[in-house]
DNA sequence: CAAATGTCTATACACTTGTGCATTAAATGT
DNA sequence: ACATTTAATGCACAAGTGTATAGACATTTG
């Protein structure tokens, strides 16, 4: 008896019995993107109309998805993990360079604009949707404010500067690009990089403002100076 | 321009011919907003089911709107300004009182807390929607950002310090507590203090970023102060 | 009092949606 | 060879959608 009924993405199929399928999860997910973008959200998005798109029957949906949320899952998890990895390089790539806001952000706004279908579920549709995929959403948010809560740190080490509550900075950081990033999505081209600029003057806005409270927690208590 | 008469109510009726209106706009407003909430967003929302909650015939509701995009429209206008109304008065209030950031974020928060239905629109849903709703959403938007902006450089000057920025700085706090307060909204409401308190940090967190740039700008060309 | 006019409802139509059921097609096992 | 097991499709159905049309009602005007 074949006793490979676990889970796993084997790249050579362990010897199926039955037919061999014809279609694929990425099929799916790709009809979904060339219907999605900045003027189409996933909750407007019909089983059929992805099955039409994809050019399968509506029932054969199923074999890949229990229903639409779980391709909507997929879809964020895909879209986390492909933003964290093109941030992650260009963390990489700005660590020799002088400026890593500049760079990082640099880096967000560039991928935003080439893979806008994907990464418009990430900014924009983390609120309207079923409790599952709120949740996927948020677990994404939370690795990209873990690892720029990592760099955060390391970065004030290596300046000799400290940082007042380096998760709430991260937190703060994370969340403002992302719904920068939203509202820069249906925009005209021209106007990208003046939010880019806007975007780089608050974050570093934040940044100081975490390294001076860091040495001045008493300005916290008030609003004076 | 300002003759968009979007929620006017006119108390004495100017003598119509025909049938004395007994269905109001406010009476399908009311019943959007009965079916609105956080666990229901305008887009999953059908003309039908809002005619149904008011008690109406389907065809009734086009006497009030064109379409269910002029209901959301209108709902986004009645979320900002009523809002907006009651961050002044927490302003005002806040004026005697030691701390704005945090009278004003509470104040926030609560009215948040009281006022869920008709605020999930204005924090969550402007992603999502037709260009109308997109911009209704933005222009709200756009007002917080002006009004916090004028209270910044007031409460600035009456504190003799300098503003890095004052627009951006606006637009930053506005998002950030925008956002924030979205997150907030599916969450346990033992969470909301701890969330109230790491919202106040971050305000100040940027307050504090625009003066220390306003004194010293230099720090904006490198990561390092 | 009619006549006119605006308000509201009832019925109906064409359409889309998600999904259950039966059927066909293709690959593997013996 | 056949049987078995899985993949994918086609058809069908109930439910829901937006809206067009026509008629019933009430209220102002002649």
């Amino acid at each position: 008896m074949t006793a490979s009924n676990s889970t796993d993405v084997s790249p050579a199929a362990p010897a199926v019995i039955g037919r061999k399928p014809v279609i694929s999860r990425e099929d799916v997910i790709a009809a979904a993107l060339k219907l999605l973008g900045p003027h189409r959200s996933m909750s407007t998005l019909s089983l059929r109309e992805v099955a039409r798109e994809a050019g399968i029957a509506p029932n054969s949906f199923y074999r890949q998805f229990r229903d639409m949320d779980e391709l909507a899952v997929a879809l964020i998890d895909l879209a986390g993990t492909s933003l964290r990895q093109i941030i992650g390089e260009a963390r990489q790539r700005a660590r020799t360079n002088r400026s890593v806001v500049r760079g990082s952000v640099e880096a967000f706004m560039h991928q935003l604009r080439s893979d806008d279908r994907l990464l418009h579920l990430l900014l924009r549709e983390g609120s309207v949707g079923s409790p599952a995929f709120k949740q996927a959403v948020d677990r994404q948010l939370n690795y990209f404010e873990e690892e720029l809560q990592q760099d955060l740190v390391r970065l004030a080490r290596l300046n000799n500067s400290a940082l007042y509550e380096p998760a709430i900075t991260a937190k703060a950081i994370t969340r403002l690009v992302f719904v920068m990033g939203a509202t820069a999505m249906d925009l005209p081209e021209e106007q990208w990089p003046a939010l880019s600029e806007q975007l780089i003057v608050m974050v570093r806005m934040i940044l100081t403002g975490t390294r001076a409270l860091a040495s001045n927690p008493a300005a916290l208590q008030a609003d004076l100076p």
